[in-house]
DNA sequence: GTGGTCACG
DNA sequence: ACGTACGTGACCACG
């Protein structure tokens, strides 16, 4: 026995190395560090998410043989204890902080990493005791802590490794015997001897009032520990110091017990445990998923994706799609991806059976894909929005009856399965929908910006492929799960469909005056000026009047005006705060009209203009794949939010126009949200209500507040608006109050007094709630989902927020539903009855028709008939109609 | 890259 | 005791 022992301690004398790791300090730096991350499912994440990338970086450089990490079994612990004890108070761990705990320790447990801890004793304790034994067998240690205190156990052969965050990402200390010399003038065990001197107050260690770094390092330099320092109290200069230590005898000593690490805990770690195997377990992928640490999946997937990339088919590059792959392909279901920058096609893959081709561009290509198009029994693609342009789809064949249902959006499908999402890519939809790894872009083509045009034909290769592949591949599975949800009658006869008509209305795009943009634009400049000038006269200082910063400075601190609230990083400027000084103060109403102002001139004067292409129009992209309720969104530029609530920002919609010749005709429906509540709830009241009245608003009041309709006042009215909002949104009697500016009770009674008149209402909501919590998801009335993880935070915020979106996503997805419904109608009737009108724009409950000369009654008639028909209710939708020489007219 | 602010529904 | 109305996108300042 004994003999062996001491072969096994021979064989030790390597280089071989063990990561001891503080767990609880890592945490805690890496939740402080990195800011709030939430899953899905609203967990917190932020502090595992940190802690492991710590800890790869640190296995990375050093590529120790074990690792362990140690944890207080509770806070706080033993010695900590009695200086909670002595002090009375201790800082409670933040609650996102402390769910993390049991998240770090099951994923480290998943990577079969042993976690020490011992009642009685702390992490420091174990990790102390369990250096020193490996010391003793001949490892190498390198303990990782956030906590200097540790530095007390640097030796040769063992550093201590300190990470700090610093702006250019994380910095690690490191700590041999000397390096602790060299930063302390005191060998590592003299540590313990400073922090009983100058405390720790990271650690929660007292000190000594009034000592820091340098008197402590004096003392112990000299007198070499703290007992020895009281022998010789008398001798101690200068005389203040002498006397703090006098009077702090006991708390000094206190703290050396505090700071004293115990390295003979009875515990014991079994190396073999430790040894490092493969971390990157199926168990520990699975939570690296369920917690979405993306970036951190490569490191899963290295191993497993070298598995499946054999899996995966090659992807053979061919000249051009030839008589004997179109023969193969006829009849068939093909994946497609067509790659392109800036509308230039520069190639396209496609996928068959178990085969995946890629094709470079050619002239011949597109006339190639539009034969393909009518071979193939079905085209499945990943964002075919994008694609569209290449397919060569003429004005004759496009309609939606004759061709389009050949299409399949694999993208689109996730969307609906999963519109939580940021994005779709194929990667990702292999992963969840066919349990493949597949390189990822980045994966491919590296971290950085690259340019198609010039990438390396293989790789680019391997891109297309691999989307065509996956386009086909996850199709049936996709299909399948749309089914069980019961969305499918929504994804065919919906969003399919709507890939082509938003696509139409990107191509169309909207005319812009771009003379006038400018004008407008200068206009806004030269007032601008004058404000400024004004501003600093008034503040007394030039200063950047757009920085919340300073401006909040220049107000609340040197001009001590009232309502100072603060945010999280310093006072509120907004636009309510301020509101509320500009009647006292001219320099506040200055600066509103500046903001405005200023806003009006970056986001839409210049911004605008910096869209325009030669055609004079602006071609905005609609989003399919974006928002959590089912709306489209409108970007680069956003045309969902040109100014129209007050005077000077609607006078831009005057430079939207239609092209020579044409008229807008503009349609939106009037308070589609309310209908529809009253619709999906029920309420006899609020539906008859409504069937009857015109204003629906002022009748709200008068139900609400039992006053008579013709006595209803603008402020009633403005009172049941926001309650009416409120409602739509989630009620909550604190929205509500901050709303009108009344108080919590006040608003509590409007709600009240409004679910006293709308029981209906009151039900239906309610009923909301409780069948989100129950299956995790709210639902349109067409069975558009959105999932609402939220619901089961243990964060009462967080649930809170929840309910609120369980109120409001069927009411807002709802009315979605019904517009795409009604762009798909008018689109189709458009190109049926052979006209020459366009949808361009859509807004939330609004649809712009750029339309042709004579058109103009028929159309009012299509968007009329489309919008109101798209579906019935127990409310029958209104629309209204104008038309006009610009935007500004038409709205 | 994030937070504050503000434009729209 | 806490600290919010729902859904977006763009610009600016700042670290």
């Amino acid at each position: 026995m004994k003999a062996k022992k001491w072969f096994r301690k021979d064989e030790m004398m390597t280089d071989e190395k063990i990561v001891l790791i503080d767990g609880h300090s890592i945490l805690n730096r890496a939740f402080y560090g990195i800011p709030t991350l939430t899953n899905g499912e609203g967990l917190h994440t932020n502090a595992v998410y940190g802690f492991l990338n710590i800890m790869f970086k640190i296995l990375d450089e050093e590529m120790p043989q074990y690792l362990a990490v140690a944890f207080d079994l509770h806070a706080p612990t033993f010695r900590h204890k009695m200086y909670a004890e002595y002090k009375g108070t201790r800082k409670p761990m933040p609650e996102e902080l402390r769910e993390q705990v049991p998240l770090m320790k099951e994923m480290l447990t998943r990577m079969k990493v042993p976690l020490m801890s011992l009642e009685g004793f702390e992490a420091d304790d174990l990790i102390g005791t369990v250096s020193l034994s490996m010391e003793q067998l001949g490892l190498h240690v390198s303990i990782l802590s956030g906590d200097r205190d540790l530095l007390q156990l640097a030796s040769d052969k063992t550093m201590v490794r300190i990470p700090k965050t610093k702006m250019t990402g994380t910095e690690i200390e490191n700590y041999h015997t000397q390096d602790v010399m060299d930063r302390y003038l005191v060998k590592p065990e003299g540590i313990i001897e400073l922090k009983a001197l100058m405390g720790d107050s990271s650690d929660n260690i007292p000190g000594i009032p009034g000592v820091g770094e340098k008197t402590a390092q004096k003392i112990i330099v000299q007198y070499g520990n703290i007992e020895n320092a009281y022998e010789h109290l008398d001798e101690i200069k200068p005389a203040r110091t002498q006397k703090l230590m006098r009077e702090n005898r006991d708390l000094a000593f206190m703290s050396k017990t505090l700071a004293t690490i115990d390295r003979h805990a009875p515990f014991e770690l079994d190396l073999e445990s430790a040894r490092i195997g493969n971390l990157y377990t199926p168990e520990a992928l699975e939570m690296c998923k369920r917690l979405e640490f993306k970036n951190m999946l490569p490191r899963f997937d290295a191993s497993a994706s070298q598995k499946a990339a054999d899996k995966l088919p090659a992807v053979q590059i061919v000249s051009d799609i030839g008589e004997t792959l179109r023969a193969r392909i006829s009849g068939k279901r093909i994946g497609l991806e067509l790659i392109s920058k800036d509308e230039t096609l520069l190639g396209a893959a496609l996928a068959f059976d178990d085969q995946v081709y890629y094709v470079p561009s050619s002239p011949s290509l597109s006339g190639e894909l539009k034969e393909l198009m009518k071979l193939s029994a079905e085209i499945c693609t990943l964002d075919l929005k994008e694609q569209i342009l290449f397919l060569d789809i003429r004005e004759e064949e496009a309609d939606p009856a004759l061709f389009e249902h050949k299409f399949f959006d694999g993208a689109v499908a996730a969307y609906l399965l999963d519109p939580l999402r940021n994005d779709y890519t194929y990667d990702d939809i292999a992963k969840d929908y066919l349990s493949m790894m597949i390189p990822s872009f980045e994966e491919l083509f590296g971290k950085k910006k690259i340019d198609l045009r010039t990438a390396d034909e293989k790789t680019l290769s391997l891109y297309a492929g691999y989307q065509a592949l996956t386009a086909l591949f996850s199709r049936d599975t996709l299909e399948g799960e749309l089914v069980e949800t019961g969305m499918s009658d929504l994804f065919d006869n919906v969003e399919m469909p709507l890939v082509f008509t938003l696509y139409d209305m990107q191509k169309e795009g909207i005319l812009v005056r771009a003379d006038e943009l400018k004008a407008y634009g200068k206009r806004l400049s030269s007032r601008i000026s004058e404000l400024e000038q004004k501003i600093y006269q008034e503040a007394g200082e030039k200063f950047n009047i757009n920085s919340p910063k300073q401006l909040g400075t220049i107000l609340f601190e040197k001009k001590h005006m009232p309502y100072a609230k603060k945010t999280k990083t310093g006072y509120s400027t907004s636009a309510d705060i301020l509101e509320k000084l500009a009647p006292e103060y001219p320099l506040v109403g200055d600066i509103l009209e500046y903001r405005q102002l200023s806003k009006l001139k970056s986001t839409y004067a210049d911004g605008l203009a910096a869209f325009i292409h030669e055609d004079g129009r602006i071609h905005c992209k609609f989003n399919q794949m974006v928002t959590a309720t089912g709306r489209i969104s409108s970007a680069d530029p956003n045309l969902q939010n040109i100014p129209v609530r007050t005077e000077l920002g609607r006078e831009l919609r005057k430079v939207f126009i239609p092209k020579e010749g044409y008229a807008f005709v503009d349609a939106d429906y009037s308070q589609i949200e309310l209908r529809v509540l009253a619709s999906l709830s029920g309420d006899e009241n609020l539906i008859n209500a409504y069937r009857e009245a015109k204003d629906i608003h002022a009748i709200t009041a008068s139900q609400v507040f039992h006053i008579p309709l013709d006595q209803i006042t603008p402020a009633d009215r403005r009172n049941a608006k926001a309650v009416n909002f409120g409602i739509v949104y989630g009620i909550s009697s604190f929205g509500l109050a901050n709303d009108l500016s009344i108080t919590r009770k006040e608003a509590e009674q409007y709600i009240q007094q409004y679910f006293r008149t709308y029981p209906g209402i009151k039900k239906f909501l309610d009923e909301c709630v409780s069948s989100a919590k129950k299956k995790g998801y709210s639902a349109t009335y067409f069975g558009r989902r959105r999932p609402i993880p939220e619901l089961k935070s243990n964060n009462f915020m967080q649930r809170q927020f929840g309910e609120r979106v369980a109120m409001n996503a069927p009411i807002q997805g709802t009315a979605a539903d019904i517009i795409k419904i009604a762009m798909n109608n008018v689109r189709c009737r458009l190109k049926r009855e052979g006209l020459k009108s366009r949808l361009i724009i859509q807004v939330h409950d609004e649809l712009l028709i750029e339309t042709a000369p004579d058109e103009k009654e028929a159309v009012k008639k299509i968007l009329c008939e489309e919008m109101m028909g798209a579906v019935h209710l127990a409310v029958p939708l209104e629309v209204e109609v104008e038309e006009g020489k610009n935007w500004f007219e038409a709205h």
